[in-house]
DNA sequence: GCCTCGATTGACT
DNA sequence: GTCAATCGAGGCA
């Protein structure tokens, strides 16, 4: 089941922590989500949206439950999904996946068959998944990119700052 | 226009 | 452990 918009709309760091075990799928190609990372507005230094950038972090402030797609040292993409209410800044930053859906799909794409290496870092799962600028402040409502709601409870999350991934999981990224 | 640097990765020593 | 790849946004002129 495709996650509503609700569930977009709510506290940054709430949705990072609840989005993990929840499944991002491109597709036939899916991932289940392992590792996030909150962005806030303003406050965050580490943010785009506290630069006072307009087009890059424009989409930070739009509709919740869309996806921010941004580009970054010449070749990644980073994927992340609006949150809080229209007005307000706030992304959540997909980390790591756990390969479901379309695997072979991915080792093509990634050009290896190392399971550990197809989606355990940030411009990693995009480039599994075949994310790119075409997805950037695209609905994850409507359209092939979507969340997947699952049964999974994310109760053995672990937070570190304002990163969050699921404690012992293979494929959360190091560092 | 020209210059700098980044929410990273992977190849190499 | 170190470092190049590689391009668009943003700052400055």
């Amino acid at each position: 089941m495709r996650l509503k918009r609700a569930f977009f709309e709510k506290n940054t760091e709430i949705v990072a922590r609840e989005l993990l075990g929840k499944i991002l799928a491109n597709g036939p190609v899916a991932g289940k989500i392992v590792e996030t990372e909150a962005y806030f507005g303003e406050k965050d230094p580490a943010s785009h949206a506290s630069a006072k950038s307009k087009k890059r972090s424009r989409v930070m402030y739009g509709p919740p439950g869309h996806a921010y797609v941004y580009f970054t040292y010449g070749n990644h993409w980073m994927f992340n999904v609006v949150t809080e209410q229209k007005g307000t800044a706030g992304a959540v930053l997909i980390r790591s996946l756990e390969p479901l859906k379309g695997i072979e799909f991915m080792k093509k794409r990634r050009k290896t068959s190392n399971l550990l290496e197809l989606c355990s870092g940030p411009a990693k799962l995009t480039s599994a998944l075949a994310i790119g600028k075409t997805f950037n402040a695209k609905s994850l409502s409507n359209g092939p990119l979507c969340i997947l709601d699952s049964k999974e409870k994310p109760s053995r999350a672990k937070e570190e700052l304002l990163r969050f991934y699921i404690k012992g999981n293979k494929f959360v990224s190091k560092k």
